[in-house]
DNA sequence: CGACGGCTTGAGGTAAGTCAATCCACGTGG
DNA sequence: CCACGTGGATTGACTTACCTCAAGCCGTCG
């Protein structure tokens, strides 16, 4: 057996390749590569679709900085680990990727991995979109827990979950119902039921919010954005701004 | 237009359906449905390939229980959400999914699904494989800074890194170049540099981690995987328990 | 009416954060 | 070969956000 590279001995955890899968997955990352040196971003928050990055060598990390400065490193990338295929489904990307070491990359082109999502069926291709979202929405809940305190976590999850619903046309102006208990609030955020109370009251106190009845209300749009330091951004509404007045309609005065 | 259901409403911010498409997603979601009460469990981890399951109604949450009781919810999941596609590429739940008011589902039934997936080029598979990992080590860092100390969060990031670093080859015996700064680990960890200092001192105070030259040594594994309390489920490794014995060699000691 | 699940509030404790000084390994230039 | 600068690691003293324990409250449902 020849010792092939990194992406297809952890491919090979999950599937038998064919030597000729072998030989292709090869080729693709061997043809045209690029290397960055420590402390060089790769892949920038914005980025649009290029080539695709596959880690050769080297070490690098997925990360978003906040508005405060401070950074949160949400994945270490070694070599084998793909850096932007979300980037084919969701337009750009929502994060950085920097290399902490020297780092090595294949670069593989576009139009090779497109083949795969334009032959997609369109809902395949939908499909994708709703995993590469969900992953995004994983990526922030790590910022949540994080760099976030108490109030930043419960202002943007309330803030999320306002767009979800309006997404779904289940929010009645800035009104969802969002049955969860306390309890359950303090498993999603990791604090504790007791602080999570102390939590709303102060949210309640300074009118951003009010949450009786299963029923959260956000009186303040705003405030409660900002309070959750919340960026719209992860969510992907891509066609929100243009195309879509009806889409737009539900969601535009949220983002 | 007409008042379409909640998946199509959401895919819809990305995609334009034609009304062919719309139908056809229509009728997946009413043709089978099922009801959970409060409270009731909609998928255990554990969980094979069955159905897959799209909210319709309610409200539910992905979540895991920890060994020691607690619970973290990694995602609420409203309407319009699927609980599952995952289960296809990653052959078994890592987590379960719970219906925390009365929720409804639409159970597509799992061929539908499975011929998107076997038409699938072997690549493009394996691609899905690499994206739903990669998900699955996101919530487990959600569960790292929700529910474990500093000194769990270290413990089992470096033993999840052990493993990865096997899977590609690139580690020695219990050794493996991770060359990160610990202001580095502290972005990735959601702590302070200082705290993170003060807690690999433990480590290596209580013999489990050596850790110098940039190089990582897991002194004593067994101990590391307790500390971190490491279940490498999230993984998927799936093959290495059978098929292959040269996959198996790299990790299976890990596992 | 009592019981129960969930919410609220207080008092006191602790893990982790902040600020700041010191140390150490290294690479570079005189 | 030594002086120096620099980035990172280490350690101490003090603060704080969040946790724990525990009691009381409130609405609903049998």
């Amino acid at each position: 057996m020849i010792m092939s590279n990194p992406l297809t001995m952890k491919l090979e955890q999950f599937t038998a390749f064919s030597d000729d899968d072998r030989r292709r997955l090869d080729a693709i990352a061997s043809t045209r590569t690029r290397t960055w040196g420590a402390r060089q971003d790769i892949l920038r928050e914005g980025d649009h679709v290029g080539d695709i990055h596959l880690v050769l060598s080297g070490l690098a990390a997925r990360y978003k900085i906040l508005p405060d400065g401070s950074r949160q490193i949400m994945a270490f990338l070694v070599p084998g680990d793909l850096c932007d295929i979300e980037v084919f489904v969701l337009d750009q990307m929502d994060h950085s990727i920097g290399a902490l070491t020297e780092t090595k990359c294949a670069l593989i082109a576009a139009d090779e991995v497109m083949d795969l999502i334009t032959n997609m069926h369109g809902l395949t291709r939908a499909l994708w979109w709703s995993t590469m979202t969900d992953s995004a929405v994983l990526r922030e809940r790590i910022i949540d827990h994080g760099r976030r305190d108490a109030r930043e976590r419960i202002a943007h999850l309330f803030y999320e979950m306002l767009v979800r619903y309006r997404m779904i046309g289940q929010a009645i102006d800035d009104s969802y119902e969002f049955p969860v208990t306390q309890e359950e609030l303090a498993d999603a955020t990791g604090m504790t039921p007791v602080h999570v109370n102390r939590t709303l009251k102060q949210l309640r106190d300074e009118q951003l919010i009010e949450f009786k009845g299963r029923v959260l209300t956000v009186l303040d749009p705003e405030a409660l954005k900002n309070a959750g330091r919340f960026n719209a951004a992860y969510l992907h509404l891509q066609r929100t701004e243009q195309e879509d007045p009806l889409v737009s309609e539900r969601v535009g005065d949220l983002l």
